[in-house]
DNA sequence: CTTTGGGCCTGGACGC
DNA sequence: TGCGTCCAGGCCCAAA
């Protein structure tokens, strides 16, 4: 599922239950995620007090009273549900592979069906050294990373700007569908090689890339497929994709006659889809 | 060093 | 209804 947008709006809804909430019982049902379930996964956290719940590129790090930290991560199905003390909790179906309940009595599921996620320990002092976490680059919303930053990270780079999007190392947080949507209003063409996107194209890009973030955001995320937000809501940023899913559709901006051009063509890079107007993107 | 492609998993959509 | 195939928002790792 979840690209920045999901994770960050994950996150909000997790902080206001979780910070403070010390940790009743942890259940794993399956350890068997991207990375094991740490065999001292449950005894490390029963009993200790929440501290801090954050997101950092795609990540969850929910930080404890002693220094512990949780990187979570929810892959391309995880979900984070919320059951406030005295919901109904289901009965835990396959795929609910891990409760957080804590002493008030509410609990969070985490669920993953193609368990892709991970949750995995930490310390606070040393998850900037994380391999996770070391090569992460920088957080597209932060207001300091500008065009001309971004135009810096892509000296040298080889690769498609799409492929490059992608790479975690040069941007945080972005997967296909927000690369694809970022290209779009930036006008950039997906096959530009990244080292070219420099200038005035770099701000573009950079502008794009925080607009459709900051939009989607606003939006409780996109859901599709099973994305939903941990209070049940839908995310609804999907019924704003301009080019994402929609191969063969008419351009939304360009008025080019799409019964000749063929409107939105779908592309494979670096073995994943691109979604893009060859029109209006150059 | 950089870049690509395979693989990890399950479920849903689609064609026959 | 059932079966096979393809596809999916991510990321690690081996290979080129």
């Amino acid at each position: 599922m979840p690209e920045l947008p999901e994770v960050e709006t994950v996150c909000r809804a997790l902080s206001p239950v979780l910070e403070g909430a010390i940790l009743q019982d942890v259940v794993i049902r399956q350890f068997s995620l991207r990375f094991p379930v740490p065999p001292n996964f449950h005894e490390k956290l029963v009993s200790r007090r929440i501290v801090k719940v954050q997101r950092r590129a795609k990540y969850l790090l929910i930080e404890l009273d002693d220094g512990g930290v949780i990187i979570g991560h929810l892959g391309m199905s995880g979900r984070m549900t919320i059951y406030r003390v005295g919901d109904n909790v289901p009965l835990p179906g396959r795929h609910d592979h891990i409760d957080f309940k804590v002493v008030s009595g509410d609990l969070v599921r985490f669920s993953d069906p193609r368990r892709f996620g991970l949750m995995i320990l930490t310390e606070a002092g040393i998850l900037k050294e994380h391999a996770l976490i070391k090569n992460l680059g920088p957080e597209p919303l932060n207001p300091d990373f500008t065009g001309a930053a971004l135009a810096d990270r892509l000296k040298g780079c080889k690769s498609s700007i799409k492929s490059a999007l992608l790479d975690q190392r040069k941007v945080a947080g972005l997967g296909n569908i927000y690369a694809c949507e970022s290209l779009f209003r930036s006008g950039i063409s997906p096959n530009r090689r990244a080292k070219n996107v420099q200038g005035i194209r770099a701000i573009k890009l950079m502008q794009a890339v925080q607009s459709v973030l900051t939009e989607a955001l606003e939006a409780g995320g996109s859901s599709i497929r099973d994305h939903i937000q941990p209070n049940g809501k839908l995310g609804y940023f999907q019924k704003c994709f301009q080019v994402y899913g929609r191969e063969g559709a008419p351009c939304p901006t360009c008025n080019c006659d799409w019964l000749v051009t063929g409107g939105i063509k779908r592309i494979i890079q670096a073995g994943r889809s691109t979604f893009y107007c060859p029109r209006k993107q150059r």
